[in-house]
DNA sequence: CTTGACTCTGTACTTGGGTACAGGGTTTAC
DNA sequence: GTAAACCCTGTACCCAAGTACAGAGTCAAG
């Protein structure tokens, strides 16, 4: 029933080393140990793994997903504060997306003045960047 | 007509440090000296140093500034280079806004499902997140 | 009984963009 | 003439999320 590191490894797909980390980190609970002092992992640790995996992939540094795993820990009806860190976290998001929409629109200006330029005149994008 | 380091710092808004650092990345030339080894730099090094802040809050990295300044160093009329890095750079925006749309989307789903749950039901989100 | 695959600890390195000293020297204003 | 404010170099440190390596021990197969 026990893993080894690198068979929970495998499993969560993370590498050894990323293992050992989240285990510093607390990230993880410090697994029994053989004699030879093998790491000895219950298999729900893969599970606990995707979970963290997962919440990475919504944006979640490694210290919120500490944050959520307390939560769920001290209380399985934990909801309403895991809810107000999804909003907090999507508030974040759409802040960022709002500062992608406007540096894209600023280089798609100074793409496009570029292509309209006279063939012999100077470089507009250069010439944008350097003037207030 | 030559600025110190501290008079520089304040002209271009940033701090002295960064001067020195960028100095030591080669984003600006090795400024003359005084017999007691001040910096001397000549007050261009100010449009230079705000063409690099506009150009990060462009969303260019350091690296990719130092290429736009050796392609404007060789040729004042690199503007087609110029223009293939802007293009570049507005995939990778476009495809960052992308991915942070279905970051929010997940998250929205997530705390929706989680306002609408039974008073008495378990975490949606924490549910989501340890399941495929 | 040895070879190869696995595991252990501890430490240092990575990238990016700086920031923060420590321990000096210089210049300027009063 | 002295104190504040500035400047110098060199080094180390910060964040995040790992990655890499050295040098050692362990385990299973053939």
């Amino acid at each position: 029933m026990a893993l080894r590191i690198g068979q929970l490894a495998e499993q969560a797909q993370v590498k050894v080393e990323t293992v050992r980390f989240y285990e510093r980190r607390g990230l993880i609970t410090e697994p029994e140990r053989t004699p030879a002092g093998y790491r000895q992992f219950p298999v729900e640790t893969v599970r606990r793994i995707r979970f963290i995996k997962r919440a990475q992939d919504l944006g979640f540094s490694l210290s919120e997903i500490t944050e959520l795993l307390e939560l769920r820990a001290h209380s399985p009806r934990a909801c309403g504060a895991v809810e107000r860190k999804a909003r907090d976290k999507i508030v974040l998001v759409e802040t960022k997306i709002r500062e992608l929409e406007s540096i894209k629109t600023a280089l798609v200006t100074l793409a496009t003045d570029c292509a309209k330029r006279a063939p012999s005149g100077e470089c507009p994008i250069l010439e944008a960047l350097e003037t207030d």
